[in-house]
DNA sequence: ATGGTCGAGTATCGA
């Protein structure tokens, strides 16, 4: 099993490089971020037509997470789990898809350290927790896969000293997602990579993607039974370029499932 | 050249 996250920076913008990597990739289990799009403008009908049943959560033009899938989608939640504090934007969707749980997250950003929004992050953080602890279990096939806004490490970042003390890399942001990833996640990429400057994203200006100027802060974290079946970890540095791109590139994983309970 | 970029929406904020 194939399975993609990526952050678009509004669907309705990115739909041709969408289409087109779509095309080009076939993954069988996409996580999106970022459409910027209230449900009812979400374009289920056209990835209908490419062989992907889709489920959204948008309620405006911010945020915006939807997961898309050739083999099934059951059971979908919208945001946490009921009991959990409820989130107010729309970051969060999980769906079972070929007998994996999926989440597709996208983390808030931030802002600025201190920051109301800081607080919010952290705070998202372990809902998130909650949301897996409340959903399934991490025995289970499972994959949280977003855009998560820190860096796990400093190997994660283009330039360490220059992002000291700054959002993606505080001690707080990388704590909060430990306590995600003790709940049973596996960060495989990084388990089969241990070298730097591998990103996902690289901020538009100043010609970052071009001298390699990025973060890796969109990643999969697969639970331990699947992490096992990992066999493929990449960034699809690809559709970084040319016409109108994302400022952050997918990221895909392979799992080499046992097809009796995919 | 004290800025460099997008996308929301149409002034300015968020990333």
């Amino acid at each position: 099993m194939l399975i993609g996250t990526w952050n678009v920076n509004s669907l309705k913008a990115r739909l041709p490089r969408v289409e087109e990597w779509l095309s080009d990739v076939r993954p069988d289990v996409v996580c999106l971020q970022e459409t910027k799009l209230a449900d009812k403008d979400f374009p289920a009908l056209l990835f209908a037509g490419l062989g992907y049943e889709a489920i959204h959560h948008g309620v405006n033009q911010w945020n915006g997470v939807a997961i898309l899938s050739r083999m099934g989608v059951d059971r979908p939640i919208d945001g946490f789990a009921p009991g959990i504090e409820p989130d107010p934007d729309a970051r969060l969707i999980s769906a079972t898809c070929g007998g994996v749980r999926v989440h597709s997250v996208y983390v808030p950003n931030g802002r600025e350290v201190g920051h109301e929004h800081f607080h919010y992050k952290l705070s998202w953080l372990d809902r998130l927790t909650a949301h897996l602890n409340d959903t399934t279990s991490p025995t289970d096939h499972v994959v949280v896969a977003g855009d998560w806004n820190i860096a796990p490490d400093d190997r994660d970042v283009w330039d360490p000293v220059r992002f000291v003390d700054s959002t993606h890399v505080t001690p707080e942001e990388r704590g909060a997602l430990q306590k995600v990833i003790d709940w049973g996640l596996i960060d495989t990429f990084r388990q089969r990579y241990d070298q730097g400057g591998l990103f996902s994203y690289y901020d538009y200006q100043a010609g970052r993607f071009h001298k390699r100027e990025g973060m890796r802060i969109d990643f999969l974290l697969a639970s331990e039974p699947l992490a096992r079946t990992s066999f493929l970890d990449v960034v699809d540095r690809n559709a970084r370029k040319g016409t109108k791109p994302s400022d952050h590139a997918p990221v895909l994983a392979g799992y080499a499932l046992d097809p009796a309970h995919a």
